[in-house]
DNA sequence: TTTAAATATCATACTTAGTGTGATATTATT
DNA sequence: AATAATATCACACTAAGTATGATATTTAAA
């Protein structure tokens, strides 16, 4: 069984806070900072990392980069630490560290 | 309560289909195959749909940006259509649209 | 055992997404 | 009234990400 514990909680209390945004219980201000709170928070991976996550999930060079949209050489090049993943790629790649691929699947 | 059949379903089947590699009674073709099959297809977002995922969040550029890991002018660049969302932003993007944002917090 | 196909490393050249700063205007909040 | 948050816009810059193709090794199949 897979553990949802926290997106479960986060949903159901995001969901609170914003009616309760809605009737005036809350100000703007609280609202961003609690989605701000909530973010999980984002360290660069180092190469070694990044094949770890992939093999974590068995899965090949070619497909892994078609999880994430991207091309293959590039995964290739993460890896091997030509290149590092950015803003978009790196949330997504702690996303799947995180949560496992099928949280974007 | 949220709904989690596809994702819960695809995890289940994903188990039993490595299971099912390991023993042997699946090669790694049919695997491939398998996996690709899985994926949400992507499709370029215009930037009325861009901007349409974040009101349905309820929340501003900047923590819509926060969330995506991208400067709070890009979202505003992709919102008047200065810019498009390329790989990984568009995964990220598309998660979100179907799965809420709860799926990436 | 040979053939074929998938995987992964590597090179090169190119495009544009994404960053950072800062100005402006409008809207909320106190 | 004043302060802060939001959003649009301009500009220059960097490097992430793309595309193609060669090579080597492994893995699957005939």
């Amino acid at each position: 069984m897979p553990k949802k514990y926290r997106s479960d909680a986060f949903a159901a209390i995001h969901e609170t806070m914003e009616a309760l945004h809605e009737i005036g219980a809350v100000d703007k201000k609280t609202m961003r900072e609690f989605d701000e709170a909530c973010l999980t928070p984002i360290h660069t991976l180092a190469p070694e990392e990044i094949k770890a996550i992939r093999l974590r999930e068995h899965i090949s060079q070619p497909v892994f980069a078609r999880y994430l949209n991207v091309s293959k050489n590039l995964v290739s090049d993460w890896e091997r630490g030509v290149k590092k993943p950015g803003g978009p790629a790196l949330r997504l790649l702690t996303v799947i560290q995180k949560k496992g691929l099928t949280a974007i699947a």
